[in-house]
DNA sequence: GCAAAAGTGTTGGAAATACACCCATGT
DNA sequence: ACATGGGTGTATTTCCAACACTTTTGC
């Protein structure tokens, strides 16, 4: 893979030893992955930060991550993080960016593929208190400790973009779940008012929302019905291009 | 940033030297970026394969690409490949996605991140020809070495999508160029047929093209008016939010 | 009965689509 | 003169935004 530094083609061919031993003299740099876990809860976005333990930023926030071994695949390196902090299993974990300036790390070159990761608050509020662990309101987000406060904000403006093109955002509410707390996500995520009926008219004109036929309980006011979102019809019917629009 | 492997809390602060052993022990990972080169000619969308030179898979096509210096930048990395190759200097590169499967370079543990740039190809024509290096219209490319036609359509799709939400596409054309150049590309790109006097309406309407004045020449009919795109007024107006869609 | 949110339709404007004719140039 | 694409306008439809009242529950 390495080549001469002028133009000239190259026409040798390398062997396998040859290139192991290039990647071997060159691999100085040490390659983690950083999540940012969404959760959703009092009707505001949160994200997941804990205290940082490194030296230069103590008592810094910053985002969950971790080395990624040599016999591990990017992917499963986030997934066990998020399983290891949070307990659960069944996570929403999107890679988004990859982020390698230079001087990124103060202990060396440390490159970082950043995940987001969209989680149900409600599965595992046991776990968070005994750590250093917690929710932010990512209103309340500053001065995060290394390069986190930039991973943070482009995978923040990724889930503002995606979960307006794709359904991501059930993945933050309960199996089930009213169109008010549907509707409150959407608000929280994109900090925005919305007309409620008109919100209504686009999820029902879209067709994936299942009837329950349950209500919510518990509720002090008229409770609202209970939908499921349907991600089978989703996966068959979702379109391709919507046109061209800048 | 080595944690332990149980869900206890981690309160010892770490040293940078305890960091750096962690980062030397474990960096058995080597760096790779490869670029998507896409450029537009005989209206049709090319993608620029260079003859891979590795053992295992010679003589099938695959991406240009590099492993990364440790005292380099990911994407100084990957606009070294394409100076390198093309000999441009000012060209639309965009980081996509990074791609750490297990085995997916048969010589170790080599993550890439994948890159997609736009060129404009009547810059330089010279240089391809003397090389190993080959224009492929995207509608052939089969085969690629390694993974890289997994990074291939992965940057094609996101090509695809992003040309349609934001003003890449000028990247393949001349600075000057007409509407029906432009036309042709998105209908290359996306590969669909669209009407001419709609297409001319929605740009028209973003006011965003710049009449240069110029007419085309040597063309055997009519010639069309030549544009340019008003980067400036774009960055000024671009919408933020465009509603929930899917 | 009161507070609080659920549920429901209509209307006007904007944007997208479909569609057909004349014009300028090179050959 | 003719072939080729440049340039333009209108009618229709579809989508989106704005907007108010009645209903159901808990207290």
């Amino acid at each position: 893979m390495i080549r001469e530094m002028d133009d000239a083609p190259v026409q040798n061919v390398k062997t396998l030893s040859v290139i192991q031993s290039e990647v071997e003299s060159i691999n100085k740099i040490a390659l983690s992955v950083d999540c940012v876990i969404f959760g959703f809860d009092e009707n505001k976005l949160k994200v997941l930060l804990i205290r940082s333990d490194f030296k230069d930023y103590l008592d810094r926030w910053s985002l969950l991550g971790d080395l990624v071994n040599p016999q591990e695949d990017l992917d499963e390196a986030a997934y066990n993080i998020l399983k290891k902090r949070t307990g659960l299993n069944d996570v929403y974990l999107e890679q988004v960016q990859t982020f390698g300036a230079i001087n990124r790390h103060p202990a060396g070159r440390v490159i970082s593929v950043a995940f987001c990761s969209l989680i149900n608050v409600q599965h595992h509020k046991l776990k968070i208190l005994a750590n250093e662990l917690h929710w932010h309101d990512v209103k309340n987000v500053t001065d995060l400790a290394f390069d986190h406060q930039q991973i943070f904000e482009v995978c923040f403006g990724r889930l503002q973009k995606r979960i307006q093109e794709h359904p991501l955002g059930f993945n933050l509410l309960p199996k089930k779940f009213s169109l008010r707390e549907l509707q409150n996500l959407y608000e929280a995520i994109l900090d925005t008012k919305m007309d409620r009926r008109n919100f209504r008219k686009k999820f029902f004109a879209m067709d994936f929302l299942i009837d329950t036929g349950e209500m919510e309980t518990d509720v002090p006011h008229r409770p609202g019905k209970l939908y499921k979102f349907n991600y089978d019809k989703y996966e068959k019917k979702k379109k391709k291009w919507s046109g061209i629009d800048f």
